[in-house]
RNA sequence: GGCGCCGUGGCCAAGUGGUUAAGGCGGAGGUCUGCAAAACCUCUAUUCAGCGGUUCGAAUCCGCUCGGCGCCUCCA
């Protein structure tokens, strides 16, 4: 097999993935702030993160994959007080929306859910530490890191900083840091922060946004890991001051690869909360969209180019699942005798071809190509009578490998008569075989139509067997 | 002001220097079928926003123009 390519934020370049470990794969997500529903852009960029891991398991590796859960901040603590509850009934509300939501979506559930509140004291130790080392400074009670003592502060999100253009949200901020340009580890206690605060060993506070994703990858991923992922927006400031700040404190890197997956675009532009401009899962839901309709819909694209989602795309989406569901149904139903060596050169072709695109830099939208070459000559095949017991058993497993990636081609919503005994249906498909056995097209016609309107389909294939499915 | 992305058939979307420009959706015709459904077959971009340039050769590289968009301390 040949080796993953991915394009790495940190060098600008496609570089081959090797890991730290051989075998082993160590990748952190930065994942939601739980402060309101996630939008379906944001599980553009979870799904992405699923995608990579699933590829690298079928690869072969094993993945240790960490995403964090943000439930301190200015927004959840707003939220918390507006309801007058405490900040963690808060946050594990959305949390749990969030986990629902991924399990769905069919997303592959993280290792590990680290909760910034959970992980406090390692904060405060890699802030003591830069603070030792002379990158943070105290004023008023809060921390600031220090960004002139860091050279290559910038770098990472080629930014200079310099001709940096200093906006307004940065101006009217805290005016007692040493430069406007630094940034917060820990923010000393405000009387508006009511109940949410720690006693801690650099005072009374709550940490600042950047320093978790420090604290948490360091503790369960350890110095210099694989893989960190995350979505564009995240390369500035989020992950420039994580690599600040963790490179600050252990003067060693803080992870090999940076991938970034871009934005899912509404009407052309920017999906965001702040626009309030999105649909969240339960928004496609509540309009009868299947959930892997919609995970094959985010899915849709490369994850470096943005795409635009619309209801419209959708519809495409439902019509390429059919196709998909149905050639599943032609292995599962094939009743031929089987072509040999064919089905296995067919299946080999197109992993291959299924790989190499996958390979380069997750090129999803070709590996695709390659699931739907698949299907047509699996199809094809399956109509000559090629497939056999033994062929069927080898297209099915190749199926399934290739769902091990994909997470669509496989679930329960598929509801045929292969995997269903609906006793009512079944006894309908009965007596219209029955008329068509005695050529009484109109009462055959009659009971298909009759279910017709149920939404049942009907698939009378070759050998007299009638299959029936839900539309 | 700085950094950067995109413009490929009716729609979505790969390809980024060299065989006939993937694949999906949609559309047209055909095979199969009692009729359907599904599947299969054929057709559906002489051309890649426009104009110039480099090259034996460009959708792919360079320049300009037009159009759309992102980041520059809330952000997936």
């Amino acid at each position: 097999m040949t080796s993953l390519r991915l394009y790495n934020t940190l060098t600008r370049h496609l570089d081959e993935f090797v890991p730290g470990e051989p075998g082993k794969v160590k990748m952190y997500t930065c994942g939601p702030t739980v402060y309101a529903r996630a939008h379906i852009g944001n599980f553009r960029t979870f799904m992405f993160s699923d995608l990579l891991r699933r590829y690298l398991a079928y690869k072969g590796y094993d993945v240790f994959w960490v995403m964090n859960i943000t439930d301190i901040d200015d927004k959840t603590i707003k939220g918390a007080h507006a309801e007058g509850i405490p900040l963690r009934d808060y946050t594990s509300r959305y949390a749990e929306a969030f986990f629902n939501d991924c399990k769905t979506l069919n997303i592959t559930p993280a290792d590990l859910y680290p909760r910034a509140t959970e992980h406090i004291e390692d904060m405060v130790h890699l802030v003591e530490e830069l603070k030792t080392k002379g990158i943070a400074y105290e004023a008023e009670g809060s921390y600031y890191y220090k960004i002139g003592a860091f050279p290559a502060y910038g770098k990472f999100a080629r930014l200079n900083m310099k001709e940096m253009m200093v906006g307004e949200r940065v101006a009217s901020d805290e005016y007692e840091k040493e430069d406007i340009r630094d940034f917060a580890l820990w923010k000393g206690y405000e009387a508006e922060d009511g109940d949410v605060f720690w006693e801690t060993s650099i005072g009374k506070g709550r940490p600042g946004w950047h320093i978790e994703c420090s604290a948490m990858s360091l503790r369960y991923l350890g110095e210099d890991f694989d893989i960190h992922l995350g979505g564009v927006d995240l390369i500035f400031p989020h992950h420039q001051n994580e690599i600040a700040q963790t490179e600050g404190a252990t003067g060693k890197r803080l992870a090999r690869y940076w991938v970034h997956s871009e934005h899912l675009l509404i009407d052309g532009g920017k999906m965001s909360k702040s626009l309030n401009n999105f649909y969240t899962l339960d928004d496609l839901l509540e309009k009868g969209w299947k959930p892997r309709e919609i995970r094959f819909a985010l899915l849709a694209g490369h994850y470096r180019q943005r795409t635009n989602f619309s209801i419209n795309s959708l519809e495409a989406v439902r019509a390429s699942l059919a196709r998909l569901d149905s050639c599943v149904r032609n292995q599962e139903l094939a009743t031929g005798s089987g072509a040999g060596q064919e089905v296995k050169d067919i299946i080999a072709l197109r992993e291959t071809e299924f790989q190499m695109a996958m390979d380069d830099d997750l090129n999803y939208p070709e590996a695709l190509a390659a699931v739907f070459n698949l299907v047509r000559d699996l199809n094809k095949t399956c109509a000559d009578g090629g497939i056999g017991p033994e062929e069927r058993a080898i297209a099915m497993a190749a199926l399934r490998r290739f769902d091990s990636v994909l997470g669509f081609l496989f679930s329960d919503e598929m509801e045929t008569c292969v995997v269903c005994d609906d006793i009512e249906i079944n006894s309908l498909v009965r007596q219209r075989d029955e008329a068509r056995a005695a050529k009484n097209w109109a009462e055959a016609d009659r009971i298909r139509d009759s279910l017709a309107e149920q939404g049942i389909v009907l698939e009378d294939r070759p050998g007299g067997m009638t299959v029936w499915r839900r539309k």
